[in-house]
DNA sequence: TCGATCCTGTAG
DNA sequence: CTACAGGATCGA
């Protein structure tokens, strides 16, 4: 699921459909999913809540309560938030849930449990969320400020993308496709990068992002016409030895960070 | 900066 | 059976 694009999809249908609903009750089915913090603290304190907004961080969902508490929600590999009608019909891979004024639910499903919840005061989301970078969707991810910051990092140009506390919200998929775009190679340094190359990356990072965002929103549509899954046309990601849509070269896939890295490289130098 | 780790599901 | 998975953290 969850790269910014679909994190965003998740909170603004979140928006519509449970923005000021009454939270009766919360229970965690998964306590690893919660600490360190404490599976009934949580439950406590959450009960009898109002859900008065819906914002994201990065690929961080916050849901601010009344009483200025906050929950954080982060999908990492295969988590889903979303409401369901019937709060006693959970799917299977139901790890907390919340009930609705009403008997609505809000599910927060995740096959492989590494997902988290954690629940802050208001002083302490800050800090929480101190190492979450730009949002690339933002005013504030200026062309100058990315090329600085690139200058500034070593890193292969894969994993400073995918580093949350420069740029927030690029995930594996979303990162290897801008570095195609761009043409970017995606293990030289990222400092080394030509300017030319570091301003096409810069807004290849946001066309990646709108594209991904609008094919998210399209797969949240009424069932029927797009069913789960990606609509966004990946040109790398998931590509191995297929021929290249740009130059015919072929799609190599490698290790970078213990994950893998698709990229042509025949035009990404 | 790398590798192991947290988990479960699915594809080959 | 093994490999791998759209993430992040921890310790060596």
């Amino acid at each position: 699921m969850p790269e910014l694009p679909e994190v965003e999809a998740v909170c603004r249908k979140l928006r519509v459909q449970a923005r000021g609903a009454r939270i009766v009750r919360m229970r965690v089915e998964r306590p690893g999913i919660v600490q360190p913090q404490s599976k009934t603290k949580i439950e406590r304190e959450v009960a009898d809540c109002v859900l008065e907004d819906v914002e994201r961080r990065g690929k961080n969902i916050l849901l601010r309560l009344s009483g200025g508490r906050v929950l954080r929600v982060h999908l990492r590999m295969t988590g889903n938030l979303y409401v369901i009608p019937n709060v006693r019909f959970r799917p299977s891979g139901t790890r907390v849930w919340w009930e609705m004024e009403g008997g609505r639910g809000l599910v927060f499903e995740d096959s492989r449990a590494l997902g988290k919840v954690h629940l802050y005061s208001a002083g302490e989301l800050e800090q929480a969320l101190e190492n979450v970078g730009v949002e690339p969707l933002s005013e504030e991810f200026t062309e100058a400020w990315f090329v600085t910051a690139a200058r500034r990092s070593r890193k292969p140009a894969k994993l400073f993308l995918m580093d949350q506390q420069y740029v927030a919200g690029l995930g594996n998929i979303y990162a290897a496709e801008a570095l195609f775009r761009a043409r970017v190679h995606p293990e030289r340094p990222v400092c080394g990068v030509s300017k030319p190359k570091l301003a096409a990356l810069h807004s290849a990072i946001r066309s990646v992002l709108e594209e991904a965002l609008a094919s998210a929103e399209l797969a949240y549509a009424e069932p029927g016409r797009f069913v789960e899954g990606e609509s966004f046309a990946r040109a790398v990601y998931g590509r191995e030895a297929e021929p290249c849509v740009r130059c015919g070269g072929r799609i190599r896939r490698i290790a970078q960070g213990g994950r893998s890295t698709y990229f042509c490289a025949g035009c990404q130098r």
